[in-house]
DNA sequence: AGGTAAGCGAGACGGTACGTCCTGTCTTTTT
DNA sequence: AAAAAGACAGGACGTACCGTCTCGCTTACCT
């Protein structure tokens, strides 16, 4: 359960409140100088309710960013090509979006300066992504698809990094087709070529 | 050529200080608490020095962290298999290492704040990556080894993002046979396929 | 009656808890530390109910503060001199003591932003005093010590604020003899002197 | 001497701009609303430049607040008398006008929190006050008015405390006569009576 | 040989953000 | 209706960092 019964509960409508403020703030200005006052101030909330709920300006932003929907089903499309071609447009649709591209690698840098819980919520997010990979990987062994199962690490190193690096370190605009259609190809054949 | 003639020239040193500052430093405390002042301090070397050479921390730290050899020399193998797996080595030898570990997601999101130059820094070395890929595709292709080059930065993302992803996302340790040879089967078998 | 007579009657043991809370952080922390938070934990009382009852945390404090037994009796020893050295004791006993002395600092700055009713309180006590020290003057009077009686204001500056002063901004130690006994030749002096 | 050689020097205007900044916002809002940044903002000036300077708030304020030429010279008028009434002068220009006024009881209690230097400052303007205290009694000695010197912090407390507590306790008005000339008589019998 | 332009270490400067703290109010559930 | 608990808005504080600027000094080039 989330807090004790007693005293006044949490206000309902500041985390959605704040989630707007964040998200517009975000494609505004970007994550720099997306203020946690600016944040305060937009969402008509007080620093305390913010810090009272997350413990620093970039977990607060993380769950911002972060859907509960963000990699809601795992897609069955039937063949294992359709299902990479799925994840990968889930991965996409995770990382890209202006909100995303402007707060992650601002994220990634100060999420890893916090102690321990930069994993708690990182880990949270690709924890979910890998059960997808796995069950994925799962139903082609059943289909016949793979003879065994591939190093699941490395599968989602590739599928991951090629999305992230595709948006945030090559910077390349996103292809006509889409970047899972782009993608999905060549993850497709390194994923039975390591399934064979 | 770099400056006037006129004046004291530059002191030989200082680049040389500054680097081992910042890669101590690195080390010691990560990206955001390798200050500015503490960068400074520990090199012996006023702040304006700093800025005469570089124009901003992002820029100080990517000099100090990308050294000339890193992609120095395009592998040549005699397979493509082999020379995927020279190629991811150099990528990993890039983004590992203990000070480029700590300094890269900082380094990410600083340079993306930067008006256009971020350009200038990053790009340099990713074009230097790139160049050496398209020699490593177009030897494969006069090998026979390819029917028909892949696209490119398609490659690209796959090879830079699954080392990337690796260390900077997944936060995997390195596995004992290299992350190279652990990431090369299926990333050659993803040209293989795109190259048919 | 000085509330409605429907609903729970307000506790009886409140006032008592909460006077013996503030004085011990008084003591313990000072005044600014002295929270308005912590006195409710210690008091084991809710913030509500501390506003229900005083307007603010000056009024809260000073109502703490000060006993109903402070300059309780005019004192009467049968000549000026010792009427003197009895109201000087009476302002002492009222200022000195380790609550008062770590709260009058902040209480005075407190009471003087609040708007009006810094009056309210203050005056209470200084109205108070001020008859006492009229009917001094007026036994003096009677007694044929005094020709006339002294502008009341003026010497009520003088008495207050001797005691104030050496407590307050000289911050001396207490004289062996009493602080009273060291202030009173001077001050009954000086009543003399004005009365003649 | 001031600060050392090297680096840049203190800049000379900022003492004057944040001194005039304070005593504006002291006369406009009062202590407790003359926020630091307001100050700063105000003053043209970095909040690093404020606590450069000074330590806090408090002290900040403090050096605002009292000039060098407050308590300049002590005065002789050739009759204890006349002196008395000159010191009383003194310390009434020093503790009243719109600034100081606004700023005392702020300054009393933040200066009191703070460790040990609260005394650095207030000890300064007092021992001042007390040396042209102890001038003035020796004249008086010298000039046979006085047959022994009285108790030094006794008188101390009698004059800074009057004037303290007509202004800042008792709240009354400056008297048309001026302050000083009020409380002058009862003060000089208090002298003439314990130097007796 | 001396002037001068640019370099140098040191450190102050304006600006901006962070995270903490506290006050006075409000909202629950319980009594 | 009052109680304890505790969340809320607002706002100040003091710290930290960045990139710039200003000292006094030093070093090489160019007259």
């Amino acid at each position: 359960m989330t807090h004790n019964r007693r005293g006044r509960p949490r206000e309902q409508g500041i985390d959605a409140a704040v989630r707007a403020a964040v998200n517009e703030l975000l494609e505004e200005v970007g994550y720099q100088r997306c203020t946690v006052d600016a944040i305060a101030a937009r969402a008509g909330v007080g620093k305390a309710a913010l810090y009272r709920r997350w413990k620093s300006k970039a977990e607060l932003v993380f769950a911002a960013v972060v859907h509960d929907d963000t990699l809601a089903a795992p897609p069955d499309t039937g063949t294992l090509r359709g299902d990479v071609t799925g994840v990968l447009a889930d991965i996409q649709s995770a990382l890209d979006g202006p909100q995303v591209r402007n707060a992650l690698p601002g994220l990634l840098a100060d999420l890893r300066t916090e102690d321990a819980p930069a994993t708690r919520l990182g880990e949270l997010f690709l924890v979910r992504e890998r059960a997808y990979l796995v069950e994925v990987l799962d139903r082609a062994l059943a289909r016949g698809e793979l003879a065994r199962r591939p190093e699941v690490p490395v599968v989602h190193a590739m599928l991951l990094g090629s999305v992230f690096a595709w948006l945030h370190l090559l910077r390349e605009t996103v292809p006509p087709g889409g970047l899972a259609d782009a993608l999905a190809p060549g993850l497709y054949g390194a994923i039975i070529v390591l399934g064979r």
